[in-house]
RNA sequence: GCACCCGUAGCUCAGCUGGAUAGAGCGCCGCCCUCCGAAGGCGGAGGCCAGAGGUUCGAAUCCUCUCGGGUGCGCCA
């Protein structure tokens, strides 16, 4: 149940009706009407525009028109007053009863409630975190795995059918430093002296993978040179760094359908037939590109490269997928990714990258774009970067790592509730504070304890009113009629409205900000109870009051927990 | 130099894809537990929505320019 989308359809219907009575002239487009909560409460419960954007195209008056809808919709039983206001309009009044059907659809409905079929049928690709598999994943990691999870769970939310995708860059150079760096570690476990040179990864989190491969294979290693042992210890760091990193993000409670590896597409013709693509849609040639402006390489010089033609699909510059000494580029690898994900029939695609990947979304569009013949839709989203702190100071070492702070820090220091929160507190492309000891001190510091205190709080109310044998029930929801109870209901019924615009937009911080609203409305009824008593939840005296009371918060919490689900917060029992 | 992102209260940020008198938290001032959980609530002070033009019934939101901050810019991924 769509309250929103409901009352609008009675806005359509009513202009439908006056149209047919001749006061509004056929054919008028509606897809500007509106209906949405106004912003100050005292408009009423709902406001239409209809009114105004119909008024030019009608060539009438808006306040005419907004006079005859108001007199049209008067007749709708969910209405108890339409008036025209400002430059034309239209509050809507909800009756009680209609607060009450809310509540009880939420009931009915439970962690069902606020489920959208937008999406149905949609089968979507979400990539995030896409870590190089060289060692544990640090707090920019974190923001996007955060992201990307919750952004997933949310459009399953809205019936599409998601896919959560990790690539894995295997295939650089960067897995062959992680190779020499791991044998180092070998070596070391062998008892001999080595040293790390600039170049290679000296972290502590390798010494256990040197450890192990010398179980594996003993001393057959020692003293060989790089091409007897590089191939197969760059698959046994790999594996290793992917099992570190698959930990790492279970401590999230993050899961993964695919890990792709860059590696698998070496050798095998895969790159070759996306590059086969382009070349047949006359969009691979080979020329020189101008110097980049401004900042040139200091030893740049004009050479002949195989490139891409992005400039068709609203890129900068075109960009090159082989090196002059025709070896693939970073980039090539990457198309031939995509292609695959196209070739797997994805409907639409979702790539979250970190904000310094920001001079890659042209070329990666513009990639897609070409390659599905601009059918399947791109949204590339950016993390910005994450400002670490402790105690008001950037907070920079490891305990394990020792050079950065990874996930597991961060997870060890807040726990994996507050890490989620607040990482959907900020939109994905603003820059976010994040402070390890403010958000674990007090509630107002961190909105994750004020929306689970609110959860908290009913459960408890629940739980109490059990012992007593007082029970929810919506048959009694009659009893609800105050207007801070309405105020709350007219809260629960933004909800499933919200989870549309949010999807729409792979936009969940919105989902963390109105759980936030929710639960501070209903701490402010909460509090009322003080000055009116009969607001109290329980009340043995009353048990049909108490039954109606218990019907309303019981939803707030089942809104509440569905919210903190598609975050993948917890919503705490007690605290 | 070019591209992308950003600029909203002292600070940190929302602002429902163009709606009415621009909101919240922190900080500051003053209140509220004999009462189901005070990790809570209520009130107050605090704004040229960076600036200038434009589009229209209507702009923090869309367009152009300027200023300021971040990120990136062939043969690294």
């Amino acid at each position: 149940m769509n309250l929103f989308s409901d009352i609008r359809q009675a806005v359509l219907a009513a202009l439908d009706a006056l149209e047919a009575a001749g006061t509004l002239p056929p054919g008028l487009a509606r897809d500007a009407v509106t209906v949405e909560p106004p912003r100050d409460s005292a408009h009423g419960d709902m406001a239409t525009n209809a009114a105004m954007v119909l008024a030019k195209p009608a060539g009438q008056k808006p306040r005419a028109i907004a006079e005859a809808l108001a007199q049209e919709l008067s007749h709708d039983p969910r209405i108890e007053a339409a008036d025209v206001a400002g430059p034309g309009f239209l509050n809507l009044r909800l009756s009680g009863d209609t607060w009450r059907a809310l509540v009880a659809a939420v009931l009915q409905a439970g962690p069902d409630f606020g489920r959208s079929d937008m999406g149905s049928g949609r089968r979507v690709n979400v990539e995030y975190v896409s870590a190089n598999p060289t060692g544990p994943l640090h707090v920019g990691h974190t923001r996007g795995a955060v992201f990307g999870d919750a952004l997933a769970s949310l459009l399953e939310f809205t019936s599409h059918e998601v896919t959560r995708e990790y690539y894995i860059n295997d295939g650089g150079a960067q897995v062959d430093v992680l190779a020499r760096s791991v044998y180092l570690r070998y070596l070391e476990a062998h008892g001999k002296e080595v040293a790390f040179e600039d170049g290679t990864y000296p972290g502590d989190y390798l010494i256990e993978v040197g450890q192990a491969l010398k179980e594996k294979v003993g001393d057959k290693f020692v003293d060989k040179g790089e091409q007897f042992w590089l191939d197969e210890v760059r698959g046994f760091a790999t594996d290793a760094m992917m099992d570190l990193v698959r930990s790492d993000l279970a401590l999230l409670g993050i899961e993964m359908d695919v890990f792709f590896s860059e590696k698998s597409l070496y050798g095998t013709g895969r790159i070759e037939a996306a590059i086969a693509d382009l070349e047949d849609k006359g969009l691979i040639y080979k020329g020189t590109l101008e110097p980049p402006k401004g900042k040139v390489p200091e030893d740049w010089e004009p050479r002949e490269q195989t490139l891409f033609r992005s400039t068709g699909y609203g890129d900068d510059v075109d960009r090159p997928i082989k090196k002059s000494d025709g070896s693939w580029t970073y980039f090539a690898p990457d198309i031939a990714y995509h292609f695959d994900k196209l070739s797997r029939g994805f409907d639409s695609l979702i790539d979250v990258f970190g904000a310094d990947h920001g001079g890659y979304v042209k070329r990666m569009k513009a990639a897609v774009a070409a390659l599905s013949s601009e059918r399947v839709p791109v949204d590339i989203k950016l993390t910005q970067l994450v400002k670490l702190q402790k105690g008001g100071e950037p907070y920079k070492m490891s305990k394990r790592a020792g050079t950065f702070v990874t996930l597991a820090d961060i997870v060890d220091e807040v726990g994996a509730d507050v890490t989620r929160f607040i990482m959907l507190t900020r939109k994905n492309d603003a820059p976010l504070d994040f402070d390890v000891d403010k958000v674990t001190e007090s509630s107002k510091d961190s909105p994750v304890y004020y929306v689970q205190y609110a959860h908290a709080r009913i459960r408890s109310t629940l739980r109490k009113g059990a012992e007593l044998g007082l029970q929810p029930d919506a048959a009694a929801l009659t009893a609800i009629g105050h207007p801070a109870e309405f105020s709350l209901a007219a809260k629960l019924a933004e909800w499933p409205r919200l989870v549309e615009i949010a999807a729409n937009g792979n936009e969940p911080h919105r989902v963390a900000f109105y759980l936030y609203d929710l639960a501070s409305e209903f701490h402010s009824l909460w509090n009322k109870r003080a000055e009116t008593p009969s607001l109290q939840f329980l009340q043995e005296d009353d048990p049909v009051a108490t039954a109606g009371r218990l019907a309303l918060i019981r939803a707030v919490s089942v809104v509440i927990s569905s919210g903190l689900g598609i975050l993948g917060v917890t919503p705490a029992e007690r605290m």
